[in-house]
DNA sequence: AACAGCACCTGTAGGC
DNA sequence: TGCCTACAGGTGCTGT
């Protein structure tokens, strides 16, 4: 469900919310929550004093005063919520409870989300790909991409920029004007430079609207996203394209939908 | 290497 | 109303 944008939004409502704070005990309602082995999970956490939160990619990664760091991925529908509502009940997943009596609530319909205990910051979340928030960065990777899938498999792909989702990656390809099944190293100069741009771009101006919510996303303060009023392809199908008119399409690229204008996103297809 | 298919889970929307 | 299907913002595994 959430993507850089909204993870990025929670992180720093969760860092006012949770800094300085110690957790004085966890309880589990959903053991499968916890990705390796609990008893140090709980061990290891249970007396912690809250010193960072941070972003990587999908993941918010929580960091102790000794160094201690676990990781949050709210994968399809997990959230973060101080206050638990009535819906929010049944599918409460796990609850910290800090030594002030503050509750910070895992809630997952879809049970997909996952916390992990690493050794340290630095040795969390392996393989994944850099920040996508700098043209310099985007630049750089494409133009170093030699293969032949699609451009938006690769911006799917978090081994190699770390962050991006279906929306995301749906809207930046319509912005650059490239149709998603074109092969990422066909793309030229003039096509690497848009796309370079139109991430970081799309992902800014998503922050600065707190995400985009299409149904589950609420932020820590269980505020709604604003971005879905400005999606120009995702989601839209049928719809006329905003700049054209052409009935946006939805096609299915390694099993997740895309969305574009036929017309707007010619670029790449039928030159590979 | 890269794809499809499926698994993990539940909720919701739409068709009949 | 109820049943059935398709689909959902993510990731990881297996087989081909």
């Amino acid at each position: 469900m959430p993507e850089l944008p909204e993870v990025e939004t929670i992180v720093r409502q969760l860092r006012r919310q949770i800094i300085d704070r110690t957790i004085a005990s966890i309880r589990v309602f959903w053991p499968r929550t916890i990705e390796g082995n609990k008893t140090e999970f709980r061990r290891r956490l249970c007396g912690l004093t809250v010193a960072g939160v941070w972003r990587r990619g999908k993941y918010i990664g929580v960091e102790g005063e000794d160094g201690t760091f676990f990781t949050v991925h709210l994968r399809m529908t997990g959230k973060l919520v101080g206050a638990l509502d009535t819906a929010d009940r049944r599918h409460l997943r796990l609850r910290f409870t800090f030594t002030d009596g503050t509750k910070l609530h895992f809630v997952d319909a879809r049970k997909f989300g996952r916390l992990r205990l690493w050794p340290c910051r630095g040795e969390s979340c392996p393989g994944l790909g850099p920040e996508p928030l700098c043209p310099e960065t985007v630049r750089r990777v494409l133009k170093h991409l030699r293969t032949n899938r699609p451009v938006k498999s690769v911006l799917l792909d978090q081994a190699i920029l770390a962050g991006i989702g279906n929306i995301y990656a749906d809207e930046a390809l319509f912005l650059a004007g490239i149709h998603p099944l074109t092969q990422a190293a066909v793309l030229n100069a003039g096509q690497q430079e848009l796309l370079s741009r139109s991430v970081p771009r799309i992902l800014k101006l998503a922050i600065g609207r707190r995400g985009t919510t299409l149904r589950n996303y609420r932020t820590l303060a269980d505020q709604s996203g604003g971005n879905q009023e400005h999606l120009n392809v995702y989601g839209r199908t049928g719809a006329p394209c905003f700049t054209c008119g052409t009935p946006i399409e939805r096609i299915r690229i390694n099993g997740r939908s895309s969305h574009f204008c036929p017309k707007c996103q010619r670029s790449g297809v039928g030159r590979q």
